[in-house]
RNA sequence: GCACUACUUGCCG
């Protein structure tokens, strides 16, 4: 067993789709659980795409093996990844109909399709209807909101979720705060950006590499270069290395 | 706990 998965995750490696598949067939001849589908799913999905992903899948039902909630949350990553929304909506409503409830990991999956496919709509009536259920939603749940809200440029609405989120009992963190000066920087809001990195040093959270990367995107976007001469240096006193 | 979040660059698809 322990022996076919590093063969498994060899074949993977080497990008060998077809000998991957072969050795996954091999070990679920063993019979194997809901567990190893999701992992093999997740391996698939990132080695190869979300069709070498459905193929895994759909052994689930060859096998009479029972998806869990995970298995279509992974599931909806890929096919979003690749524009594949319908499928990935219909993996949603699957949590449903096979009978089990979507928790909050399942509806920020559903959020982060609809958001990368800029349907903002679609992501706010998820987060109403994760609401609705009274789940309560973490950090990812309001940085998944405010990321497809930068990409939509909806600065306003940005303020009302980062608002909201204390509201639920969370404060903002390092990501929060670098799609906030992301977005600001977007729209050339660059004092503003300025004060969401004091505002976010105030909180006693560090910068870290992404920050100023985007940090120093904002500034070449806006053409200041002695601010990010200043960025560099800061970062090297910081000790945050340019990756 | 096997799923969910930000930036840059490269490689593969």
């Amino acid at each position: 067993a322990e022996e076919g998965m590093v063969s498994l995750v060899r074949a993977v490696k080497n990008g060998d789709e077809k000998r991957a598949l072969e050795v996954f067939y091999k070990l679920e001849d063993e019979g194997r659980e809901t567990k190893f589908y999701n992992r093999v799913l997740g391996m698939f999905g990132d080695a190869f795409s979300s069709e070498a992903a459905e193929k895994v899948y759909d052994e689930l039902g060859r096998r009479n093996v029972r998806p869990s909630v995970q298995t279509f949350s992974i599931m909806m990553k890929y096919l979003a990844a690749e524009g594949r929304m319908d499928k990935a909506e219909e993996m949603f409503s699957l949590i449903k109909r096979t009978g089990f409830d979507p928790n909050r990991s399942a509806f920020n999956s559903l959020i982060s399709a609809r958001g990368k496919r800029g349907d903002i709509r679609g992501a706010e009536r998820a987060f109403e209807e994760l609401r609705s259920l009274k789940i309560h939603p973490n950090n990812v749940t309001f940085n998944l909101l405010l990321s497809a809200l930068r990409d939509a440029g909806q600065i306003r609405k940005m303020k009302r979720y980062f608002t909201l989120m204390r509201r639920f009992g969370l404060e903002p963190d390092v990501i929060t705060f670098s799609i906030v000066i992301d977005a600001l920087g977007k729209k050339g809001h660059v004092r503003a950006a300025e004060s969401a990195l004091q505002d976010m040093k105030s909180r006693d959270i560090q910068p870290n590499i992404v920050t100023y990367n985007t940090l120093l995107k904002v500034y070449a976007a806006n053409d200041l270069p002695d601010r990010v001469e200043e960025t560099r240096t800061a970062m090297e006193q910081a000790g945050v290395r340019p990756n």
